[in-house]
DNA sequence: CTGTTAGCGCGTTCAT
DNA sequence: ATGAACGCGCTAACAG
């Protein structure tokens, strides 16, 4: 059981009695090698264990087989539905994830596409951490695609959710319920995501005849803490709506902290929610759930990408895959 | 702005006037080259902008600067949170992670290791499915390591929780509490963290002189829908326990779906459960939570295989690193 | 249908 | 302190 050094094309060809160009043709499955050969190069591999080395086919070709994502940050359950899905999708297609996080910072994602691009990854896949998207461009001409939210001043392929239809719809749906009142507890406007949210939200509003007033309508960041904060003072007030829409679920987990933690119940009150998660739906109040497909936001990002991949530079149109959401009725 | 093609070592070369070795050291730092030869490379370098073709590198080192992660699940925050620690303490120290999902399946894990080594990862990490690692022997000689649970009948290199320690003194601070009787739902017991967790909480109540009751004992398989059934089964008896240990976050979650979707409340409950995730405090009944130090697990579990990466097949030990584990009071 | 040959871009002796 | 030359393992012309 000597164990010799890793077996290379070259000893395939020589046991075989071919060349390695022909055990290369067979390796990569090209139709014009006579069926008896690809037979015996097939048994000379399994006999001499063979293995292709793919740094170095990765060298000739200059291609990877590997995609780089970034994500803003692992621990978010939202991101990871969405890298599930990518990497279902591309494991289907033969590729692999290199997975990196931004932390939110824009340095970070600009470092990390120069990363990924020595690493020769075949494309990117990027989930955005802030609005803009000046520093993407470094990723040229690589090819790209956004995930979630798109980027001011960066025309680019993207998959993203209907956040304007969701947000109508939920809110509509909760105004021929009966809602007097909705107030609303936005994210960071400079993000796509949370002005298509707010003028969905908007728009239902004016559809019903009714005015959004400014005192019920609070910013925050998307972020838990400050859908405590938001929702503390909001349900602080003496006169509070009787619906509040929450526009993402880590702002909703913060605002349910709140809510939990106070001793008195809050009569009457619903909660309209964006992003379907495990838990949302048994927060407290929680009524209406615009569920976004995360995973299937993931696999459409991934074929666009490898769209853009295999086909090489054709079609010079950015396309913005915009998917439908739904809505879940809690109670 | 004629766009050129790439440069190279060579371009560099030329115009420094230099030889393409003397590019090569200066790129990889070697003292040995006049301080003037390294300006004008540097130089000449940031005017070619000129970035290294790392595949040219790793075919000629081997090595790739790229590990390989294998997780059960993406979605699974618990994991991500260890992958999180991975992450960062890799990037630190300059390797990037090729993240795979295992999706619980040991071929899977066996397929997704030769697939990392075919990369040429120069290591792997890998967050174990199952309890059992005979297929792991597949990733020798690639340095591996376990991280979260052990795997039987294969030793090797990991980096755990102490989990027996954690659930004893869970469950003690609970009978010091004045807790009677202390129901447990566990995992399974093939799991090396099922074992342990389950021992601990033994051992603790025969410290209190305590014999636990054979019917206040469930086993499940540390799925949400587990944790839902057994808490059900539990409490829907005539006499259930004043104490319940729920052996892990996902039981957890699921046992708190039960609790809240039942109407009549369960007056002098108490949880204790393991994993302390940002919910996981704010669930029903919830008291005593053994928190794990989740991303310092995946630090160190980088760490370890990094020290075995750079100094080369050294020590044989394996060495099986045990985390201390933190209780956390809630109510 | 198959073989020969020439690199892909780098690191690395072995010289000097 | 520096250079010349070879080769890592594979694929892609080009021949035949």
């Amino acid at each position: 059981m000597k164990s010799e050094r890793k077996a290379t094309v070259k000893d395939v060809a020589e046991r075989a009695g071919v060349s390695t160009a022909t055990v290369s043709r067979v390796l990569n499955g090209d139709a014009r090698v006579k069926p008896d050969t690809v037979l015996l190069v097939n048994r000379t591999i399994e006999e001499l264990n063979y293995r292709m080395n793919r740094i170095a086919r990765s060298l000739k070709t200059s291609r990877t087989h590997t995609i780089g994502v970034i994500a803003p940050e692992f621990r978010n359950e939202f991101f990871m539905n969405i890298v599930t899905g990518v990497e279902e999708e591309l494991k289907k297609r033969g590729y692999s994830v290199i997975l990196c996080s931004s932390r939110e910072r824009r340095e970070e994602e600009t470092e990390l596409i120069g990363m990924l691009r020595d690493k020769g990854v075949d494309g990117i896949i990027l989930i955005p951490g802030s609005s803009e998207g000046e520093h993407l461009k470094s990723a040229r001409p690589l090819p790209l695609v956004l995930v979630d939210r798109t980027v001011d001043g960066f025309p680019c392929d993207a998959v993203v959710g209907d956040n304007y239809r969701g947000a109508f719809n939920a809110a509509d749906m909760a105004l021929n319920e009966g809602a007097r009142r909705i107030g609303f507890i936005g994210g960071d406007m400079k993000l796509s995501t949370a002005r298509e949210r707010f003028e969905g939200y908007e728009a239902a509003l004016k559809n019903h005849g009714l005015t959004p007033r400014e005192e019920d309508i609070l910013f925050g960041d998307y972020h838990e803490e400050s859908g405590y904060l938001l929702m503390k003072e909001l349900m602080g007030r003496s006169d509070p709506p009787d619906y509040v829409f929450i526009a993402n679920y880590f702002m909703h987990l913060g605002a349910a902290r709140y809510l939990l933690e106070q001793k008195s119940p809050f009569p009457g009150l619903h909660i309209l929610s964006f992003d379907d998660m495990p838990l949302a739906s048994f927060f407290p109040y929680s009524s209406i759930i615009v569920a976004q497909p995360m995973e299937e936001m993931g696999r459409r990002a991934a074929e666009l990408l490898l769209s853009r991949i295999e086909s090489g530079p054709g079609e010079r149109e950015h396309r913005v895959i915009r998917l439908d959401t739904s809505l879940r009725k809690v109670l």
